[in-house]
Order: C-alpha cells, then structure tokens, then sequence
DNA sequence: GAGTTTTTCTTGCAGTGCAAGAAGCTGATG
DNA sequence: CATCAGCTTCTTGCACTGCAAGAAAAACTC
C-alpha cells in the first residue's frame, strides 16, 4: 500500500483561505474558483477548506466581507468638506475599486447587501450627512442611490469589454450592422460621442448628488 | 434489449427552447436551470438542446434577448411628452419587468450589453431625445444613466430580500446586533424611514432627469 | 421502396459542491 | 516516555453539471 500521510500543519486560517480566493480571481476569474483549485493554490487537497468555510456560498459573502473591510479606509477618507463632496469622493473610490476587481464586482452586485461589512459602511455614511443636517430617511436615500448607482455603472461598463466567456459578441460586428437599422448608434461609434464611460460616470454622479443637495436644501428653507 | 427509441419529432424550436428556459427560471430560479432539466421539461433528452443552442452561454444570452424583445413595446409606449417623461416611464417600466423576472435580472446585469436587442432599444431611445434636440453624446448619457441605474437600484432591491440560496442573513439579526455599533441603521429600521425602495427609486430617477434636462437646457442657451 | 437530411438519443469525460468518515499530526496529561 | 484527546488533513463516494462524438431513429425526397 502507499503510504499516505497528510501533510504537516500549514496554519491555515478562514481569514488565509479568504484572501488566497480574492487573490486567486482577480487572476483567474469567477468562473475559476473551485475548491480543489483554491485548495491546489494553498497546498492543501480541496476538502480541506470545508473545515473553515462552511461552504461556497459562505466563501462567496465572506470575500465580499473582507474586500469591504480592507478598503473601508479607502473608501472614506477623513470627512473633510461638504456631504456631497465626501459622498462623490467614496463613490469614484468604489468604483475604482470595483474596477480593480472586477470578479467581485458581479458577486457583490448578486449577494444580498445586509452584511456587518456593508452595513458598518453605511452607517459610516449616514454620520456623515447627518453631521451635516440631513435626515435619516434621506440620508439612506442619497447612499443607497449613489452606491447602487456606482455598481450599475460599473457593471456596465465591465460588461462593455466582453471578457465574459461564453459566446463573443464580435468586436467588429458595429460597424457592419449598425449604419441602416441604428443609424445614430453607428454615428456615435464612429465618432465617439458618449463612449466615455469614467466621464459619463462623473458627470451622472455630479447631477445625482447637486440634484439631492438642491432638494435637500429646499426642504430645510420650508 | 431494451430496443430505445426516439421520441417522435416535437416540433422544436430555438425559440420554443429559449421561452420554456425563461418560464423555467422564473418558476425555479436562474441555478436550478440545467440542460437535462429544461429537456425533461420539454418531453426531451438533454442533449437535444443542444442542436438549438450551441451552448449554455449562447441560452442565457438568448433568454436575455428575447425578454427585451418581448418587452420592447411595454418598455416604450408610443413617445407621448417631452423626453424627461417618456425616459421616466422607460426606467419605471424596466424595473417592473426586471422584478418580475428577478432570475433574468442577475443574467443581464452580468453578461455583456452590446447584443442586438438591448442595441435597438438604445436606437429607440436616442431617437426620443434626438427629437427633443439632445445631442448623440447627451442622449447617450442620459440613457446609459438610467438603464444602469435601474439595473443597479433593483439588483439591490432583490437582494434585500435574501431569497438568494446558500447562507441566511438572519431576518432578526438587525435588530440585535445594531443598536450599538449601528445606531442610525437601528433607528432606521425601527421608524421605517428610507426603507421604501420604490420611493427611493422613483425619487432619485425624477432627480437625475430634472438634473440632466437643467443641464441640457443650459447648454443650449450658451 | 431507397437514400438523404433532420432530429433525437446514448455514451462517456472531466469537472463541480458536498457528505461522511478515516487517518495523520500535535500538544497535554499520566 | 507513552497515552490520549483534540485539531487538522485526506480519501472516498455521490449526484450533478456542461459538453464532445457519434449512433440511431424519424421524416422528407425521389
């Protein structure tokens, strides 16, 4: 019989199996990540990781977790300004972050937002309007917009670029189809026009946050 | 031996595929969807699916294109009204569609956006401001806006609600863990402020429309 | 009828998440 | 030192998935 022996100890831990499936799809992508894989990369059979996660899904939620708690700081910086100014200044940092992340980008966008993570960060938020005068209702309206903004938006624009595997859309594909039956689309490919997706993001975010700050403004004169 | 036999022709179609898949995830959710189920669901061996659709990718991308196709003519009324309006009813005709077909929703906000159907819809679009006077660059703004910001905000409305399988967020677990470390989240679920998602929805839509059309009004003065 | 094309089925493969339990490793206790 | 209890790792096995390849049946053409 071979000998088999397990091997010896890796001091492996919920928070090391984590970060090692963040790791492994930012490289390798969702797609990839299975637990004899992510196993594989930590020297460990694949099983092995049921002894501290208890399955995918938790896996899933608790990668979110953790990439919520490990840019907590960078997404809101010291309150210095305005609420809208602090508020524009998280969401161009969470898209930032989503976009450098993109693996994550569809599993936080699917998987129900009421973690202590994402909460705490919401929370964070809401101190931040409040210490300015604006009401709780709102407060919660303006964050859940600018984030579930921030997350569309990016979606989208991750989408654009057909890195999904699976069927390919044809990259060429535009410019012949278009010019009879979408006329102004194949203008807008030719020229560029409103391609511009960093701007377009900006810009929408601007009118979102002037659009509350004005209402909100309003509300408190009467 | 059991003399196997093939089951007279059905009478198939790519089209009779991809609706029994819509109406199999709506009934079942978009992970219970499996060639051998759908197949079982249309008196056929799984396998067979596969002389309509080329692969699984190619279904859901499919499913995706029909439902926009069937839904064109809900999702724009006959233009009727300045573009703030028609654009308006287009995002709170999306939203109800998408809620109905929460399963589908995951699928479009994944897959990449560019496919015919979703094209065409955009054509319509830009036409509706085009004839309003909005430049393509704007229009194309104002549009990518809304659809993400629908998709965005409803993803997030579907996923309060943890019907997504896997780890359970516990319902009540709010309310014990808050009052401390969250106490405005406490307050909020507690008085119900900032809780109506359809309220948050409609408001911050009436808001990026007022601010674009503001916008756009202002530049055309200049 | 024979032959062709279209449609369906069978078999098989590599991969998945996960349940159950065996086996090895490690440190505390005698 | 030996023993024992725990923690950690591995093995096996199951039901399931998407898909490749090709056999076989059904329907259409002549």
């Amino acid at each position: 019989m071979a000998d088999r022996r397990t091997r010896p100890r890796t001091g492996l831990t919920r928070e090391k199996v984590i970060d090692a499936a963040l790791a492994y799809v930012d490289e390798h992508g969702l797609a990839a990540l299975s637990n004899r894989k992510l196993g594989a990369a930590l020297g460990v059979e694949g099983m092995t990781l049921y002894y501290y996660v208890p399955s995918k899904a938790a896996l899933l939620d608790g990668m979110v977790e953790r990439l919520l708690e490990l840019s907590a700081g960078d997404l809101f910086a010291e309150p210095s300004g305005p609420w809208t100014q602090v508020v524009g200044e998280f969401a161009v940092e969470l898209r930032r972050l989503l976009l450098d992340h993109p693996a994550m980008l569809t599993v936080l966008a699917t998987r129900p937002a009421a973690t202590p993570a994402s909460l705490a960060l919401l929370e964070r938020g809401i101190a931040v309007l409040h210490a300015d005068g604006v009401p709780l209702g709102d407060a919660l309206d303006v964050l859940n917009s600018v984030v579930r903004w921030t997350i569309g938006h990016t979606l989208g624009e991750v989408g654009e670029t057909p890195h999904h595997e699976g069927t390919e859309p044809g990259p060429e594909q535009f410019a012949a189809l278009d010019r009879e039956a979408l006329p102004h689309l194949a203008q807008a490919f030719t020229t560029g026009e409103g391609l511009d997706s960093e701007r377009c993001f900006r810009r929408t975010l601007r009118i979102l946050l002037a659009g509350y700050a004005a209402e909100l403004g309003r509300a408190r004169e009467a």
